[in-house]
DNA sequence: TCAATACTTGCATTGTGACGCAAATACGCA
DNA sequence: TGCGTATTTGCGTCACAATGCAAGTATTGA
């Protein structure tokens, strides 16, 4: 038995690229795009440390823009997982899914670690769980 | 002495606005949209999965894109710190900083972690460590 | 020095996203 | 039913980002 379990990176990102491995779906970028507006950033930020639902006019007093436009960014940011909405009344309230964000990120941390070079001490890494 | 170590979380969204901590600058918008394009993610997959550093010519045989956009994206990769660029006579490799990516990722989950109120048993999360 | 290779940059086109305002909808309450 | 509050949606505008092509720069080797 000689090479049964060691595993190679694939030669070229083009046979990379055909290997179908964990980065390809954590590497989203449906998540990333809702995180990547500076607004957006400050809402999640707002709701997270308040650490309860809140509605989306308080979460609109504490940006610049037009409530109308935070309502659009909330909704936005439910749709991506960011955030869930629950309707009391008339007002919807807006929480963090801690659990989900954290683990997707956590997940996506696991996932690069595991193509790290010097996560194999001899001759690569990949043992088969990066691709 | 009452409650000096207890630290309750902001009353409103406007209050967390004011009060600073570790998720606005680990939230940040930068390198969430530089991964938040989807050839990009795709660039970065390639060249994770492959565990070394790679050309721009053969990063570009992995998608259906022109090599000069592939270029331009990868320096944007590198400047938001998730690529590093190695220049070896004409050719330039790119690797992934798999270190400084996945602590990114977990440190802002771990910060996001301190303002689940699961994360405090009794009375609200946000021990002065989440703001 | 000239040519080929590897990449970058300028430029025009196209598409997408953020924004504000105004109108519309959804509820609760008198 | 009618009003006020809370939020959503339609629409036009503006800015920026992605893309391809062509031209430019850098570096190696003949």
């Amino acid at each position: 038995m000689t090479q049964i379990r060691k595993k190679r990176p694939p030669a070229t990102p083009r046979h990379a690229a055909a290997c179908a491995g964990p980065l390809d779906h954590l590497l989203d970028p449906a998540l990333f795009k809702a995180l990547a507006d500076p607004t957006r950033a400050s809402l999640i930020a707002c709701i997270a440390k308040c650490s309860r639902g809140c509605s989306v006019g308080e979460v609109a007093e504490c940006c610049n823009v037009d409530l109308s436009v935070v309502s659009r960014h909330l909704a936005l940011l439910a749709r991506a997982g960011v955030l869930e909405a629950q309707k009391q009344g008339r007002t919807v309230y807006y929480r963090v899914r801690y659990t989900d964000v954290c683990r997707s990120l956590r997940l996506l941390a696991d996932a690069l670690e595991e193509c790290t070079p010097a996560s194999a001490p001899k001759g690569g890494a990949c043992h088969g769980k990066c691709c």
